[in-house]
This record gives structure tokens, sequence and C-alpha cells, in this order.
DNA sequence: AATAAAATGTGAAAACTGTAACAATAAAAT
DNA sequence: ATTTTATTGTTACAGTTTTCACATTTTATT
């Protein structure tokens, strides 16, 4: 229905309506949103028209409804359960993160392979990778967030698709290699940094 | 001389070539890169002939001297120190971390509000905000990190960059709003975790 | 030496994405 | 009631990015 470039900007502008309701607002316009959001005022207004969102002309748009219609096309109303696999400096924050909850998302499990972190200091309980498709069939969970090392990346994504996993936020700075029905998402601090040091112009050739 | 999607893309190529690298190879061509990457193969030599990077009819390009064209685009060869702002559970995750120094980046010094976080427990020191242009102006930096609570990034971003912060590489789930000359990128778990359930069909309308 | 094969490099075409102009409509002002 | 103003929604256009087709070069084979 919507495209990748268009899911990107939907994200934005939802962010931006949350911003606005909890200042109490009740509508919007497309120039508010293009305001807020650096996405100019017509392609918001084209993008809410092609996912059937309509406003009232010279009335705006309504705060409320278009938070609903992104709801639904970003399918906040079933739950979704996730796993973390590996505990270490990033994963230990990232199962503590409270936000999940928020998008009814919600971590059910982490895994790791060191028997010390399998304690109950977590959130939520450790497992060893062992109890992986056990964990996954109950909690019918299709997505996991990977923070393992480097090294044994692309192993434990083998496995957790072995397993039934269709959905990868990966933290580790590797290119995973995936069959096609996976999706693989890359979250890679080192690269953000470059790219805005390039940008900025940090570099003098 | 490079735009932003062919930014990405050379980044994406040189974590591929890295890895070839370690596998000891010393030429690579179009093709293998493509496999490696997802992008096309035409597209990765017209962005290589775009830059100025010659390969060999049939004989491929040399890994060695890519990876020193991509050096020179990204400016590795200068030493760039950074900061990170806000020592909570995912701040100090990102304080520890040890791959900055592969991008000839160097972590300088932490800042948190809350004193009890300025210990030497960090692999850095740690500072009242007070100190923050102080430490900008001898360690010329020019890019910070930010990792504090949703509800101070805003304010916070604005005092760095009148500090003269010139890139934010964000952690909280808000857009903020800088001056022209200030670039941000966002790291947005949610968000992540969002798109990749929205595309792979988790949704069931 | 001649031929075949495997790669790069590039101009033209196609596909995709964003912008501009403006008609349609609703609200506000007169 | 009429006019003005502000805003949406859409069609046509412009710009950007990617792919296609194929010429060019180098290496390998016969
Ligand atoms: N620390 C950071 O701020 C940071 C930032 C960005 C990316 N990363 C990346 O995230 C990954 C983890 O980084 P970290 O600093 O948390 O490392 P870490 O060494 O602190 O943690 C890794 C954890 O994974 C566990 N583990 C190792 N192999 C495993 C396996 N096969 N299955 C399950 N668990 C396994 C280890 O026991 C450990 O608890 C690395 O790839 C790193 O490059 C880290
Ligand atoms: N925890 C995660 O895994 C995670 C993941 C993604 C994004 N985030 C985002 O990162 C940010 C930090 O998350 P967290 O979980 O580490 O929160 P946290 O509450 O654990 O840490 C926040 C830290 O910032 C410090 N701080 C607060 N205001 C400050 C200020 N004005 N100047 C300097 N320091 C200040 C606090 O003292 C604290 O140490 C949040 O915006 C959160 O949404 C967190």
């Amino acid at each position: 229905m919507v495209n990748l470039v268009q899911t990107k900007r939907l994200q934005k502008y939802r962010m931006a309506l949350l911003r606005f309701k909890k200042m109490g607002l009740k509508k919007t316009f497309s120039h508010s949103l293009s305001e807020e959001t650096s996405v100019s005022a017509v392609l918001i207004r084209k993008d809410f028209s092609q996912c059937g969102i309509r406003g009232k002309r010279r009335g705006g748009y309504d705060i409320d409804l278009l938070l609903g219609e992104l709801k639904k096309i970003f399918g906040h109303e079933k739950e979704q359960n996730i796993i973390i696999v590996g505990l270490g400096n990033i994963g230990s924050a990232l199962v503590k993160y409270e936000d999940y909850r928020q998008s009814n998302m919600n971590m059910v499990a982490a895994f790791d392979i060191d028997p010390a972190k399998r304690t109950r200091r977590y959130p939520v309980p450790v497992y060893s990778l062992e109890n992986l498709r056990e964990v996954i069939d109950t909690f019918d969970v299709s997505v996991a967030i990977l923070a393992v090392p480097e090294f044994s990346a692309q192993e434990t994504s083998r496995y957790l698709v072995e397993n039934g996993i269709r959905g990868i936020l990966n933290f580790a700075p590797v290119l995973l290699k995936v069959p096609d029905h996976v999706l693989v998402n890359n979250v890679n601090v080192m690269i953000e940094l470059e790219r805005l040091m390039y940008h900025i112009g940090v570099i003098q050739d």
C-alpha cells in the first residue's frame, strides 16, 4: 500500500502529531506538519490523500483521526511480541527500554549464551538459545533485536531465522545474509556518525 | 561531491570491502559487491565512476585502493573528537562502545546533570554541562551523541548548538529543531521496529 | 595471432519522487 | 447574501535516481 520512503514520512508525521496532541491541539494543517517535519506541505497532503486520509478544505486535518489512520496502517492495533538476543552493553540498555508499550509492542524474553546473564536482574526472563523455538512458538514472535558481538551476528541471525524470526533489528556492524522472506533493519552508530561528519563538512580534503 | 543516497551506499560498500579484506581477498567485482550489499552492480560501478574510482576492465577493483578512496571521501584520515551527553541506560552503553577508534573517532568526554554519574567508572571523564564550552573548545569537538530523556532533548540540543556543536546523533524520540547549519541524525529504535513489522506484513488489516 | 569471455564504463531510457499550479471547497468577513 | 481568504486535493510537470543496452578494454583460450 505505501512504499518505503512514504513509510518513513508517515512515521515522521506520526511523531509530530503525537507532539501536537500532547500540546493539546485537536486539528492541524499540512503547513504546521511541514514546519515540524521538514517535509513539504504538498507532499504531506499527497501522502495523506494516497492513504485515503481526508482533511477538510480550509478546516485542516483532525489529529485524532490522522493518528487513528496511521495506527491502522502501522498495525499498532494488534500487540506484537518481540525478543532480544545478546545482553551486553547495548542489549541490557535495550531490554530496559520502556517505550515498546507505547507502540503496542511487548518485550517477552531475552537470550544470551553467557549463563551469568541469566539472572532476574532484567525486566524479562533471560534464556539460553536452546529455548528459542519454545519462546517464539509460545508468544508468536516474528521480530527480534540482535545485539550480539560482530563475529557471532551472522551465525546467530541464521539461527533466529531457522526458528521462525522474520524481522531483525540488527545492532551489529555487519550486513547480514538472510533469506528473501526475512527483513533486516540495521542500526549502525558508527555509520551514522561518519555520515554526520561527512555532511557537516568537518572533513577538509 | 556525493549526495545523501550515494553516501549511504558508499558506506555499505565500505562495510562489504572491509569484510572481503578480512577474508584475505585483494580484489573484487561489482557483482560480488552487489551480492553482498543488495545494490545493483551497474549502480555500484556508476557510484565508483562518479567518485573518480576506476577499476580494470575484466580485472575488477583493487580492494585496498577502493578503501583508500573511501577513506579520503569520509575523512577518516583526520582524527575527530566526539562527546556524549546523557549517561543513562543507552548513554552508558555508548560511552563504553569501542568501535569509535576504528573510524578514527575519539570519545573525549561525557556530560550528565546527575552528579552521581560523575565518577571514574567510565572510560572518559564525566562533567557537568557547565564545562561544555571548555571541552568543546579544548578538543575542537563538532559532533555530539545525545542520549538524554525525551523531555529534555530539545533544550539540551539548543545548548549544544549554542556552544558550537554542528552535528548531533540523537537517540531521543523527538524531531529536534535546530538552525540550518546544524545536522541531526536520528536513531529511533521504535521507528525501526515499527517499520520492520509493517514491512514483514505482521500486520493483518 | 585470432577469437572468446568477462569485466568495466557510459549515454539513453525508464521509473520513481517531489514540486508547481490551480481548481474546489469550506470558513470567515463584510 | 456576497465576497474574500485559507486550505485541501489533483493534474501536469520537473527533477532525480536507477536500469538497460551496449561499446570498450583486458585477460584467457585455442
Ligand atoms: N555498546 C554499544 O554502545 C554499541 C553500539 C552500537 C552497536 N553495538 C554493537 O552491538 C553488539 C553488542 O555490543 P555490546 O557492546 O553490547 O557487546 P558486549 O560484548 O557487551 O555484549 C554482547 C553480549 O552478547 C552475548 N553473546 C555473545 N554471543 C552470543 C550468541 N551467539 N548468542 C547470544 N548471546 C551472545 C554475550 O554474552 C554478551 O552478553 C556488537 O555487535 C556491537 O558492535 C554496540
Ligand atoms: N534505553 C534504551 O534502550 C533506549 C533506546 C533508544 C532510545 N532511547 C532514548 O535515549 C534517551 C535516553 O534513554 P535512557 O534509557 O538512557 O534514559 P535514562 O533515564 O536511563 O538516562 C538519561 C540520562 O540523561 C541524564 N540527563 C537528563 N537530563 C539531562 C540534561 N539536561 N543534560 C544532561 N544529562 C541529562 C540523566 O541524568 C540520565 O543519566 C531517551 O530519550 C530514550 O527515549 C533509549
